[in-house]
DNA sequence: GTCTATACTTCGATAGAC
DNA sequence: GTCTATCGAAGTATAGAC
């Protein structure tokens, strides 16, 4: 039985996304999804039958993004650190996207909070893996979170902003001496 | 004129302090607030004439507590990078309870965003001032914030706990082989 | 100064037409 | 499969009694 790949779901998804991001972490309505998929509220309720099955199809998808940048950041030549330092290489992407709106989820709904922090651990224990040092892996981790904190949230890159680059030469310097 | 220092408005704001920092970023609604500082919903909005005014109220509070601080980390002989990073001092203050609550706000009042943008600056140039290397300052103050994070919503330092002081070290090391 | 009662709005969800 | 119409719950705000 040949069925259309059924993009109306999709668009909705799309929709979903777009406005939980712009919305920056209000309510956003099936009215407002509905609307800016292009379907009426009855339409959207059709294909998911109520609020929580919208969020579930969101989880679902953030999921599947995740698992497959696991596997790039495990296999990255240049190692797990310096992929997850690349921020230019995350944002914009579709995994940025839904990361970010499912952290809009994660206030109320607990599974979405589960789904960030596994991905927090598997982040780590990546860097870990890679480095050889949890104390610099995790200090890298937070420094590249804090980075990108600023620049999705404020808009800009904090003054001054970090070169990561060096600050891992620092200090993977410093590992020699202890 | 002697008049009491009118407590009912205290009770209402702490008790929308608590209840904002408990919902987790969820909507907090004049119901709950009212019924959590022992008055009805009529009663709040004598003190407070409306959903906006409640709001400006723990953001006045929010600007007094922080001004405090601000002082106190300037003056403070241990440095303001050292203060900064004493987490146990923060965690469990008022300064604690009103920050959290004032992010949660963050998201739907501008002018709460802006209070939290402004500590972040003030916070920076503060530590900038005491280490004299704005890239150590904003190292130091990306994995202070990172720590608390972890610590905040998570509800346990995240494994491995970085040692920041030992950190501190490490990176200062650094700075006289430029 | 504080409470009761209620009006108005918004949201999620259901029923049924097409 | 998508839309219209409508319900019930929950939220903010107002009017007026006490």
């Amino acid at each position: 039985m040949a069925q259309h790949r059924t993009s109306a779901r999709e668009s909705i998804l799309d929709a979903f996304v777009d406005l939980l991001i712009e919305s920056n972490g209000a309510g956003v309505t099936l009215d407002e999804v509905a609307k800016r998929a292009g379907v009426t509220k009855g339409g959207l309720l059709y294909h998911f039958g109520s609020r929580k099955v919208l969020d579930t199809g969101l989880l679902d998808r953030f999921e599947q993004l995740a698992n497959e940048d696991y596997a790039r950041m495990e296999a990255a030549p240049e190692g797990a650190a310096t992929y997850y330092a690349k921020l230019a290489d995350y944002i914009g992407t579709d995994l940025e996207r839904v990361c970010i709106a499912t952290g809009m989820l994660a206030k109320r709904d607990a599974r979405a909070a589960d789904l960030v922090r596994q991905m927090r651990t598997i982040h780590f224990n990546l860097m870990n893996a890679d480095l050889g040092d949890p104390m610099l892996a995790r200090a890298t981790m937070l420094i590249v979170d804090g980075m990108y904190y600023d620049l999705a949230t404020i808009g800009e890159p904090f003054t001054p902003e970090l070169d990561v680059a060096a600050f891992l030469s620092r200090m993977l310097a410093t590992k020699s001496g202890r």
